[in-house]
DNA sequence: TTTTCTACTAACAATTTTGTCAGGTATTGT
DNA sequence: ACAATACCTGACAAAATTGTTAGTAGAAAA
């Protein structure tokens, strides 16, 4: 475990994620329903009454924002679906939205994989 | 753009995001400072007044919280230090913790991809 | 005409998260 | 004794997020 600067640290420190605001990424996924809509939108689940199907624990006006919020980052956008009975929007995502699944997946992975128990394991040079 | 479940979509349908609580990963990290916690940890400063430096926007009360709820996540311990001056406390990283950090760097690797100009782009099949 | 459907929005209330203030312990140095 | 360092905690205020209620539009079906 490193300390400060070294110069073997350079490339570390230099990282995107040094330089980067970690948390503008980590606000823009982080709503009640962020993840779960990307999700479902990436898996076909595109109009808002699919959404609100897939989602029911969720109303109408808060899908509405939220959805709005996503777009409002450019991961995804909304476009009218011609000659549609009631004028349908479906929703696409855009290619920032497309690289965010599977981000969200390996989140989710992990969140799985320690999810059992709650037992702590570290690493060996830890270990006591 | 596949719709429901067709044979082929089954490994998807049933990968662990499907599953899983996508929103119990994604709030584990969705404070105002725990992605810059959980980093500082991973580069060294790994005690208390090391982080208060790193972070000279967080007070020291919502520092000790924010590091009691990843503690209560199983994400970093604490552990006393020996012979220390005015009894230090470390913090070190779990498995779990590690674990997160490659998750962390790729999720702002992402927000910073996208970060210019907010140009919206489109998969090809998308296209119009 | 009234209802239904889809896709919203504004206004406000409830809840959750953050931030601030004022302590508190334990040890060492002066 | 008194100050300083390191690491907290409880109580409460401020701010942000989420949820609820009530409404909108435009077109088609009853």
């Amino acid at each position: 475990m490193m300390r400060k600067k070294e110069s073997t640290d350079y490339a570390n420190e230099q990282s995107l994620f040094q330089l980067c605001e970690r948390n503008s990424a980590i606000s823009m996924i982080s709503g009640r329903w962020k993840g779960q809509i990307v999700y479902y939108i990436s898996q076909g689940y595109d109009r808002f009454h699919l959404l609100q199907q897939k989602l029911p624990n969720i109303s109408e006006t808060v899908l509405a924002r939220q959805l709005k919020e996503l777009e409002s980052h450019a991961i995804l956008i909304k476009r009218e679906i011609p000659n549609t009975v009631p004028t349908g929007i479906k929703y696409i995502l855009t290619n920032k939205g497309i690289d965010l699944v599977p981000i969200l997946d390996s989140l989710c992975n992990w969140g799985k994989m320690y999810a059992d128990g709650k037992k702590i394991t570290l690493a060996a040079d830890q270990q006591f």
